[in-house]
DNA sequence: TCCCAGGGGCCAA
DNA sequence: TTGGCCCATGGG
């Protein structure tokens, strides 16, 4: 069964880089093939579906969904999706102003958004997923995350075989939480082993919803249940939140802070309180496009803003 | 070889 | 509350 949707991008959503989407940031499961993002998905009813994300420019710009269903989906099931992978892409997120206004008046945005012009801000489509994805990120450099989170889908993910290539799925809580140490520290993942695992059996002890906490309303309540999962301090948080969620949060690390020295401060250190009030001030409601911006590919353009920047960028996939 | 990396937990003051 | 150390692993 195979189907295929094409949905619009609004005109208030672009530009939109679907470019960007496949060459920057792209971690298992989800794997580029040609010009298409394509990703094994089981839904809570157990059917698989693999599904390929493509774009197309011309007449207008739209998103392509085709989904090939190994089991038949209802109609429920196939909206269901469509919906997570339009949220997922961020076919309906307002950037128009952001990168023809506010990109143009500032000279280092603009040198940043050259590349990447009208990129847009991918979501996960698990909370859980997003929390291990940023955990694998803690004090490596980020090129690293590729192989980590590879290895753990090819290990605690399900799979399936269509033609002559295998699919993942990501692993689920349940997995990892009856998964021995050993096993997902062979997945190259080093003393954040104990984090991965400690989180699964978090969720599993406690029942946790945390899909389900994207309902909730207030953001520090968010933060404050993130950080109460073992690993899960305030970078981690925050990066889950913008990945996860789809929050206006920015996460401060090495790599953030010293963008910020070296754009905005003379290449001088400033306190984290000072930082965050100076993004918040500055950029508002544009601050975590902003620092999407400044934290992708630093070394490739800062040279056309006359600096340096020590920090290699391992946004591109590899 | 040594150093460091897109942090967080822990413990001593 | 805060500072310093440790934690795996891989690349420069």
């Amino acid at each position: 069964m195979n189907k295929t949707f094409q949905i619009p991008i609004p005109s208030s959503s672009q530009p939109y880089n679907f470019n960007y989407f496949l060459t920057h940031y792209v971690f298992y499961p989800w794997v580029v093939e040609g010009k298409e993002l394509v990703r094994l998905f089981k839904l809570p009813s157990g059917k698989f579906v693999l599904v390929r994300v493509g774009y197309r420019h011309n007449p207008q710009p739209a998103l392509l969904i085709a989904l090939n269903e190994l089991e038949r989906l209802n109609a429920d099931e196939q909206l269901w999706l469509v919906d997570l992978i339009l949220w997922i892409f961020a076919v309906d997120e307002p950037v128009k102003e952001f990168y023809e206004v506010i990109c143009q008046k500032d000279a280092v945005l603009k040198a940043a958004c050259q590349e990447i012009y009208g990129a847009h801000l991918r979501t996960d489509p698990y909370v859980f997923e997003s929390i291990l994805g940023v955990i694998v990120a803690q004090n490596v450099q980020f090129q690293r995350i590729y192989t980590m989170t590879e290895l753990l889908c090819k290990r605690f993910g399900e799979k399936r075989t269509i033609g002559e290539k295998t699919y993942y799925t990501f692993p689920t809580p349940q997995v990892i939480a009856k998964a021995p140490l050993s096993e997902i520290r062979a997945c190259k993942v080093g003393y954040r082993d104990k984090y991965i695992k400690g989180v699964a059996e978090e969720v599993m002890k406690d029942n946790l919803d945390l899909d389900g906490l994207r309902n909730e309303k207030d953001p520090q309540t968010i933060r404050e249940k993130l950080m109460e999962l073992p690993g899960v301090g305030p970078y981690t948080a925050d990066l889950a939140m913008a990945i996860g969620f789809r929050l206006p949060m920015f996460h401060l690390d090495l790599y953030s802070r010293e963008a910020l020295y070296t754009f905005y401060f003379h290449g001088k250190k400033i306190s984290d309180e000072r930082l965050r009030e100076f993004v918040d001030v500055r950029w508002g409601k544009w601050k975590h496009h902003v620092m999407l911006l400044l934290t992708t590919n630093t070394d490739t353009w800062a040279p056309s803003t006359g600096k340096k920047f020590r920090l290699k960028s391992g946004a591109k996939s590899p």
